[in-house]
RNA sequence: GCUGAAGUGGUGGAAUUGGUAGACACGUUGGACUUAAAAUCCAAUGGACAUUAGUCCGUGCGGGUUCAAGUCCCGCCUUCAGUACCA
């Protein structure tokens, strides 16, 4: 019996299938256990090797979590809206749901190209998935609740008092019986007061236009990150260094209506929350940046009146935020962002050039600019003076691009004393720079110690530290009306519309340019065809082009735009929702994945309640993570989720690298003395490679950039080889090109290669390499000193133009589904970025081999009913102990180790007891799950091992009577010693004493002391 | 700059509360088997010195605490990731 893998996979994947084996009930008396991968956006490119890694690990568990008896949800699905399919489509004019739909489940695509698809991808490496719950967020049955969500936060408003979102009616409620003066709710800025009488005498547009600054998602004009070269809006976390994450393409500011989502009004609960959940430090960390709370207060300064000025109203008011009420007595002056509206009322005639020339100045520089360069100090006096709350001092106002109009009021008061920028600003402008700080010297820095501050010079804030200090400068504030207690937020409501046709449609229609909701019984609202997947001639998004995309109010349903009349027919939301509307809710919709009725029923809501471990990318930390996070407390606000969290644990698996091969190319040349002008014919020539060891004495040009050799001892053959060379080649090197340049050289150059042409040892299989290209048909190689020609490694992030990355499938088919699964794990720890080797799968392939063999020889199973030894058992108890802590460590490398010892140790004890290769198996089982199955099998098990029992640690097999111990001399380990556990200190001491070799150590000196730490170790000092 | 993580053989990485540094693999070298290769098996493998016994040096760098430091403390350096004139 022979381990014939490919065959046994593909046994066990059809057995699991067939029955179902990994289907989760709703019901069950068991506990429950959700484990959750985030799911893939299903692209055309496949799966490489570094895809699976987070499934493989949340696999382990979830099949870890049967064996411990619980009913555990281990779904899969596909985040299947957005941007590459829709490129594609532009390009190919295929739909997108076509070639996602080949992507997910194979097949041909338009070319005649076979896809392998996702699923067979995914089915071949054995995951434990439950598939009857599977979801794609392009599905109508799934985006019909998307769209019900959404329709949920229309509805909706966030009120401040009960602290959660309510039904939009009580909003209406209170409008109707006070007005809006008593609401305390999250909303728009600057909304006009009204009352009781005047809401009733309002029309039902003005109604509806007051609602839409209450809601938690609205209709805004707001300003956008607009992507002309994608023709769409971009979200700040799809910005990366000023140009769109996808693509990279010019991303600019623009005004735009769009819909947004307000997330600001969950800002603070966002941020408590992360208190409850075990996710890693650095994510949260992310988040709580991302939210950017800081707690200040917030101060009026009146502008004082100004004779020259046209409009001397004197009632122009600066606001500002500070997190340091406590340093308002050190403010000498207040810088406005150059954007600030107030800017053009509040310039004096004077200043009017000078300040209108640096706003124009400013707004050139792009944002990329104004970041990089944070070390030029500018800025320009508007010449307009404010008045201090307390001294009453005037205080000039300046304008200066190191405030930034988007945070806070754009406005600061300037307290060089204590702030660093703002004393930078005051030194270079010679603004007087006045010390409220008790026992400080800031002659030469500001200082910012909120610890150390004892504040001085500052009327009633005398001889106060900062936190009474900031609490008595508060109070005064109040009193005077001129600030209060304010605490401020980073983070901006999300912008929620996109101009694309692969995304989910809205179910809005306008009425007199005013949004309207479908009502929910009517959704899904699907996606309508489209000719081109472009935006319109006009400039409107993709679905403009469509012709059926009306909404009938009598009929209920979508018609031909044609029959639009504005009183029963209207037109509908042209915009689509973006890629992170569906992942926001997904896992929910797992717990009962094919309800049609309700986007998940009550009761599969309670039983799975939220996700226990969460695997995925770090890289979605402030997106995904965090607008998922905001609807899952919009939802358990609505009381339609149990939990306000829906991870408890969350881990973020690092990506594998690929290990890029490269062979280094010589190009011949000649080159003028002085080493500035450089004569090449690499097209003359056959390529050249040379072994990547070969040591030679290269050099560099003026830059530094161009490597290359001359003649030496060490290159001579190399030279020799190129003259023959270029007696074949007639015109290589003319006797022209020869008296123009004075040395010959060869210039090196590296080029990427396939990794599947270098093997472990780095040797490159050279005819493959030729046979790659056509321009390396006639290839010339220099070997090396023992006649091997080997390829430099890289370790890079897997991509196609560096042909490094590597195929699950080649592995599947090469070494096996479980081979892949144990290297993977064996790799490193979770977490950790690192590099994927195939040479070193042959390590976890060849324990794979042997543990077989312990079941199973040429002669067929060999398994006894033997009573086991002594050191049976403690082999197989020390691994139970072992890899259950590991698995509950998430230290899935440390198991694959373990594993490997177990075998090397039972192999070398000839071992055949069923009482012990028994239970290994199902310790193995969820890291190989096809071989355990099969040798389950064999042992004449009926049925899969997955539910069988964990076995059961008993520490009696470990217990040891004695222990070599370590005898150590000054802390350094001489030789070991086998002693009984249960000696006592004395008699160790006496032992270890008067052992010869210790003499020996002493050499006639005698131990000042001697430790011993019973079980551990023995250190003799002296 | 700030925040977070990490620096250990030729390589990936082990080392649970301070207690035998380098587990387990890959690679390399030598050997067995084979006509040969592959596969498999055996042995060696941190570095230097030493015929052996053994000695010295070794976990990014410099200090410190301790009988004992990869692990704890202080001060640096480097790399990666996130974020940034956040008032």
């Amino acid at each position: 019996m022979k381990y014939n893998f490919n065959a046994i996979e593909a046994k066990w994947q059809k057995y699991w299938a067939d029955n179902q084996t990994f289907k989760a009930e709703n019901q069950s008396d068991k506990p429950k256990y959700y484990v959750l991968d985030m799911f893939p956006y299903p692209s055309g490119a496949g799966l490489h090797v570094g895809h699976p890694l987070g499934y493989i690990a949340s696999d382990i568990y979830a099949r870890y979590k049967r064996h411990q008896g619980f009913n555990v949800l281990h779904p899969m699905g596909y985040d299947s809206f957005g941007l590459p399919a829709e490129q594609y489509a532009i390009l190919t004019g295929q739909h997108p749901a076509d070639t996602t739909r080949v992507n997910i489940d194979g097949g041909h695509d338009k070319e005649g190209n076979y896809i392998d698809g996702y699923r067979r991808q995914l089915d071949q490496i054995g995951f434990s998935f439950d598939w009857s719950r599977e979801v794609r967020t392009s599905d109508p049955s799934y985006y019909k609740w998307t769209q019900w969500i959404f329709i949920q936060l229309f509805n909706s408003w966030y009120n401040n008092d009960s602290d959660k979102a309510e039904d939009i009616s009580t909003l209406e409620t209170i409008f109707s019986a006070e007005g809006n003066t008593t609401v305390n709710a999250v909303c728009d800025e600057n909304i006009e007061p009204f009352s009781a009488e005047d809401w009733k005498s309002f029309s039902s547009e003005k109604q509806q236009q007051i609602l839409l600054q209450y809601r938690l998602t609205y209709l805004a004009e707001t300003e956008v990150n607009w992507c002309p070269a994608l023709g769409t809006v971009l979200a700040n976390d799809e910005i990366v260094n000023g140009v769109s994450e996808r693509g990279g393409h010019p991303v600019i500011r623009k005004k735009m209506t769009q819909w947004s989502m307000r997330i600001s009004a969950y800002a603070e609960r966002l941020l408590q929350g992360l208190d409850k959940i075990d996710w890693t430090d650095s994510l949260k960390e992310s988040q709580r940046n991302w939210i950017g709370k800081s707690v200040g207060a917030s101060v009026t300064f009146n502008i004082l009146p100004n004779v020259t000025l046209s409009a001397v109203e004197g009632s122009h008011k600066i606001d500002v935020f500070t997190t340091r009420p406590d340093t308002i007595f050190g403010v000498s002056f207040m810088t406005l962002a150059p954007e600030h509206e107030l800017v053009s009322q509040i310039t004096t005639p004077e200043q009017k050039d000078e300040v209108e020339a640096y706003i124009l100045a400013t707004a050139k520089r792009s944002e990329r600019d104004r970041m990089a360069d944070v070390k030029t100090i500018s800025g320009v006096f508007t010449g307009a003076y404010a008045e201090h709350p307390f001294t009453k001092e005037p205080i000039p106002v300046w304008i200066g691009d190191y405030v930034l109009a988007g945070y806070g009021t754009g406005a600061v008061m300037s307290v060089p004393c204590g702030d660093e920028r703002d004393y930078a600003f005051a030194k270079h402008f010679n603004i007087p720079i006045p010390n409220i700080f008790e026992g400080v010297d800031i002659s030469e820095e500001a200082f910012s110690d909120k610890a150390k501050t004892i504040i001085a010079n500052s009327d009633f804030l005398n001889g106060l530290n900062y936190k009474k200090a900031t609490k008595r400068a508060i109070y005064e504030l109040e009193k005077i009306g001129q600030g209060e207690g304010k605490t401020n937020y980073r983070l901006r409501d999300a912008v929620f519309s996109r101009q694309r046709y692969w995304g989910e449609p809205f179910p809005v229609y306008y009425v007199n340019g005013l949004p309207q909701m479908i009502a929910a019984e009517h959704l899904p609202i699907k996606l309508p065809e489209v000719e081109k997947y472009l935006p319109t001639e006009t400039g409107e998004p993709p679905l403009g082009n469509a012709t059926v995309w009306a909404w009938d109010t009598e009929k209920n349903e979508v018609v031909s735009n044609s029959l639009i009349d504005n009183e029963n027919v209207f037109p509908l939301e042209l915009n689509t929702m973006p890629g992170w509307a569906g992942s926001s809710w997904y896992f929910n919709r797992y717990m009962d994945a094919n309800n049609p009725d309700e986007f998940a029923s009550k009761e599969a809501l309670e039983y799975w309640q939220d996700v226990d471990l969460y695997i995925g990318g770090s890289e979605h930390a402030t997106g995904h993570l965090l607008y998922s996070r905001f609807w899952q407390k919009f939802l358990f606000d609505k009381g339609v989720v149990p939990v306000d969290e829906y991870a408890k644990k969350l881990i973020n698996q690092g990506m594998i690298l690929g290990t890029s091969a490269f062979v280094i190319r010589v190009v011949p040349g000649l080159i003028s003395k002085k080493g500035d002008v450089f004569l090449q014919k690499a097209d003359k020539l056959p390529p050249i490679f040379i072994s990547y060891d070969r040591e030679l004495l290269t050099q560099n040009d003026e830059k530094g950039k161009l490597s290359y050799f001359t003649r030496d001892s060490k290159s001579e053959d190399i030279f020799e080889l190129l003259e023959n060379l270029s007696k074949e080649y007639k015109d290589y090197f003319t006797s022209e090109d020869k008296e123009k340049y004075d040395i010959s050289f060869n210039f090196l150059h590296g080029i990427h290669v396939d990794v599947s042409f270098a093997n472990a040892s780095d040797e490159l299989d050279t005819e493959s390499f030729k046979n790659w290209m056509p321009d390396y048909k006639n290839s010339k190689f220099i070997l090396n000193e023992n006649g091997t020609f080997k390829v430099g490694r890289d370790v890079e992030k897997m991509s196609k133009s560096k042909y490094n990355v590597v195929n699950p499938d080649d592995i599947v088919a090469d070494y096996g589904a479980d081979s892949l699964r144990l290297y993977e794990m064996f790799l490193g720890p979770l977490e950790q970025y690192k590099p994927w080797n195939t040479a070193g799968i042959t390590g976890v392939h060849s324990f794979l081999k042997k543990l077989w063999k312990l079941y199973a020889d040429d002669n067929g199973l060999k398994v006894t009913d033997a009573t086991p030894t002594k050191e049976n058992l403690k082999t197989l108890h020390k691994t139970i102990k072992k890899v259950q802590e590991d698995i509950e460590n998430f230290s899935f490398n440390t198991s694959v180790s373990t594993f490997m010892i177990a075998v090397n140790e039972l192999t070398a004890q000839k071992c055949t007891s069923k009482e012990i290769l028994e239970p290994l198996l199902v310790l193995i089982s969820p890291y190989a799950p096809h071989i355990a199955e099969e040798l389950w099998e064999q042992l004449g098990n009926s049925g899969s091992i997955s539910t069988a029992p964990f076995p059961e640690f008993d520490a009696s097999h470990l217990v040891e009577s004695s222990k070599n111990y370590p005898i150590s001399f000054n802390g350094k380990m001489r030789f070991t010693m086998e002693l009984p556990l249960d000696m006592s200190k004395d008699a160790i001491e006496e032992a270890v004493l008067a052992n010869e070799k210790t003499q020996e150590q002493l050499a006639g000196r005698t131990p000042k002391k001697v430790i011993v730490v019973p079980g551990k170790i023995v250190n003799i000092v002296g």
